[in-house]
DNA sequence: AATACATATAGACAATTATCTATGTGACGT
DNA sequence: ACGTCACATAGATAATTGTCTATATGTATT
């Protein structure tokens, strides 16, 4: 996983409207007339945010008729769980050698 | 864990440079000139990089003398996965009922 | 085909963020 | 005390992002 794949994962989870609407998912699939609903934003301005959860591939869309729905997507989160994981796990193989004193 | 602080944990994670940080820490603590020597930013804009994974509390500083000392932070850490666990588990209690059709 | 509806896209604008240069602060070493 | 070193802070600026209004697109329904 290289940097800016991490980056735009975690862009899922940075802004605080994001966060609302993944909340909101928890409890399953929905369209986004319904997030339109639940959450003080405009239509398009939803639509923006539903891209970068998608293009982070926390969030997955179906498109049935003229309703999208939306729902959490279990393996991306997977991925970026293991992301974090792979992120903050020590390399003990690594020598710490340190250029100033400790 | 409201949305507000979720968003500044994950915000640690959100750009490229602060990844890069991130993986430099992962052989050990170092201190901010070792991180300046592996990385192409100039030492003020590392320094701003730092502030921001010390308010996500995934970096812990260590001052001693001349130096401050960056290490990951297990705690702060395990509280992010936690967080990203809590986001992404689908609430089975709740009624999916939907207002547009399947 | 005409209309209505759900969503996406375009474009403008404001807020936030990333970056830099310049300077301040605090801790040594002489 | 003075200079030097490590780092932080201030302030400017450019890039990015979040938001809006207006409009386009695609899918039913009549």
């Amino acid at each position: 996983m290289d940097e800016r794949r991490a980056a735009v994962i975690f862009k899922a989870f940075c802004d605080e409207n994001r966060i609302r609407i993944i909340k909101l998912l928890r409890s399953g699939e929905k369209c986004a007339c319904e997030l339109l609903e639940e959450i003080n934003l405009t239509q398009p301005t939803l639509s923006h945010h539903m891209k970068i959860l998608c293009d982070a591939e926390i969030v997955v869309s179906r498109k049935k008729g003229k309703w999208t729905h939306y729902s959490i997507s279990e393996k991306g989160v997977k991925q970026a769980k293991e992301c974090l994981v792979q992120l903050s796990t020590l390399d003990i193989r690594c020598e710490n050698k340190s250029c100033c004193e400790k």
